[in-house]
DNA sequence: CGTCGTGGTGCTCAGATGAGCGACCTGGAT
DNA sequence: ATCCAGGTCGCTCATCTGAGCACCACGACG
């Protein structure tokens, strides 16, 4: 075939729109196209088996799949989304990009509880994938981090630490400690769970606990940490447990300063800055500065509705993250917003070029 | 990929039946596969833009094959069924063998008239495609033939022939007659019909008519053939209208010299040899040896039974048929056929080399 | 009758690719 | 500690392959 593949889109214009071929000069194309895809030999072999030059082998080749003859596709098993994912993945300048296709309900709708599962699947099995034995992983709270604990089945061993404290509302069904007691038996490492709510009325009670000799076991791995994998949230009911967690009044008072999205709690506008606030002084939990300095941060989000996807477009322009797992609908709108505000991003050109080699777009 | 194709087909086996991908790589595989199949990259270009060796790609590429994330298949619009076709093609040394998949009743069996149509179309296709300016084109008669004659739509300017009388029984369905008048008026050449049975009471009438003007020009095209289109038709009542043409006793006659098959009216044994007999002097036809000196005979046959299909596996074996239009039951009797009786058949290795012309694999 | 354009062919040469090989790593078993 | 088995990786060299070009046959046209 020849090079560039910009011949196989010339099919879809229609250059020199070719005649409709006899069912002869079809069924060689064929022949010659099942031997060379199919059978694996050489363009000089099935030349020479057919007794014509191999530039006719060549054409030919290249006639079959103008035709749609030879017709290849790249199928991922499971609910994975290549291109989405591969799009993500370069617009954000992102190490990784991991979409998957968004479960739809009976009616047509998306099925929110089910693309959680899904997510949560996609993300242990990631995680299974990515962390190396002796690894420092944070493990922080959201609906679908508690699906990836308990899909969670290859994990080697590592050292698994909880990032931030409990969730009031969602300590009944297991929560946190769940979860990275989950892991760490998976894995055979230690466990570093934080038995304490993630949010508290003040500073005071949250600097006294943090002392706790077990809290503190944990804070002490947030500088050696190798992976962390947090959830992103967005700032209103639907799309945060943290700002389900907090009074009338707090809502409205980080609203005001433009609050966005949240990840463990740290506070984010649409831009991606971080917002510091009083808040962080009442909580229980890694801070970005912290993520920051994190060599691989994936973060699981998607479930949601567009505000729930400009959260996450505002998380991944902190630069904390290194890894996505998302769902289609989600990463259907940040590529439309990216395709917007292309120019006014944060880094470079932002969608290519920047990351390059296999790491993420800045440092080194 | 690797050559030879073997390793695709360890898939199927069990080789080294490598452990489940995580989705990180699987997406890695799929967007590498992607850049390659669908962008038509080079290796070497993917390389350098994932920060890879050329060689990771490739095995990549190997292990996107393996795993099925490409899929790649050759499919042939319409009818046709390219790999019976090629098997075909090459089992009976065939220069070309065109197999159209068997159309299915509602109720599951053979649609007999509909195959004769996709028959006929498809055999229409061919000729157009393969019949040259200025050739003289010489066309028997079948249901399957007829319908080729009504589907003929591109025919480069030639001269058409009938090669043999009209059956009595189709002569008011147009016949020989009809479909040679139209193939001419479509080329723009001169047509050469024979209005005459094909059958006729005794020798001494065949001898008169073919002193006709009329039948005598035909016959004096016969020795400047440079394509034929005939039908092979079986020794029986379902699979011959030469059969059902003659009398109780001629057909029985025939039948205890060993007749299996024909063409034309001539006859054929079962290993394909001319079975001589007083037929030859009643009939208004072109005789086998003028057959066998046609650069190309295209013998378009199908639509019916076992008993069919061991007629087509007699007539190609007498050697006079350079092209087959037939469809998947028969092809598929002819290849079990074929399986069996190997060794045995008529010259030499029988299934290929036989007629080589651009193909087979041997000589050289 | 020559000329031009067109479509199809095969050539050259540089770049892409495969097969086979050895280096290296890793995880046991001795 | 040492060795081995299994696996991955990247190298070399020979082969395969593509892009571009020159050539030829054919038909339209002046």
């Amino acid at each position: 075939m020849s090079k560039r593949g910009d011949d196989v889109k010339e099919t879809g214009t229609q250059g020199t729109e070719a005649a409709p071929l006899g069912p002869a000069e079809m069924l060689r194309l064929a022949a010659v196209a099942r031997r060379f895809y199919l059978d694996g030999r050489s363009k000089v072999e099935i030349a020479e088996e057919f007794g014509l030059s191999r530039f006719k082998i060549a054409r030919d080749l290249d006639a079959a799949r103008e035709r749609g003859i030879v017709h290849i596709d790249i199928r991922l098993p499971a609910r994975l989304d290549g291109e989405l994912s591969e799009r993500l993945r370069s617009a954000y300048g992102l190490r990784r990009a991991v979409v998957v296709d968004t479960p739809v309900d009976t009616d047509g709708s998306a099925d929110v509880a089910e693309t959680r599962r899904v997510l949560g699947s996609a993300a242990a099995r990631l995680l299974g994938e990515i962390v190396r034995p002796g690894e420092v992983l944070g493990l922080a709270w959201s609906r679908a981090l508690q699906v990836m604990g308990s899909d969670l089945v290859d994990l080697p061993e590592c050292t698994v630490v909880q990032l931030n404290g409990v969730l009031s509302d969602h300590a009944d069904d297991g929560g946190s400690v769940e979860t990275v007691r989950r892991a760490a038996a998976l894995s055979g490492g230690p466990a570093y769970p934080i038995y304490a709510p993630l949010i508290l009325p003040d500073a005071a009670t949250a600097a006294t606990l943090r002392s706790d000799p077990g809290i503190a076991g944990a804070f002490a791995h947030y500088d050696r940490l190798t992976t962390a994998v947090v959830a992103i949230g967005g700032w209103d009911e639907r799309n945060s447990t943290v700002y389900q967690a907090l009074d009338p009044e707090a809502r409205e008072r980080y609203s005001a300063l433009g609050v966005c999205a949240e990840m463990s709690a740290q506070l984010f506008d649409p831009e991606g800055n971080q917002i510091h606030s009083d808040l962080a002084e009442r909580i229980i939990s890694v801070r970005a500065e912290q993520l920051r300095r994190v060599p691989e941060v994936v973060a699981v989000a998607g479930a949601g509705d567009a505000a729930k996807a400009r959260a996450v477009g505002a998380a991944l322009r902190s630069g904390l993250v290194s890894t996505l797992v998302t769902d289609g609908e989600v990463a259907r709108v940040l590529l439309a917003e990216q395709e917007h505000g292309a120019e006014g991003g944060s880094g470079g050109e932002g969608s290519e070029g920047a990351d390059a080699g296999d790491t993420g777009p800045e440092e080194i």
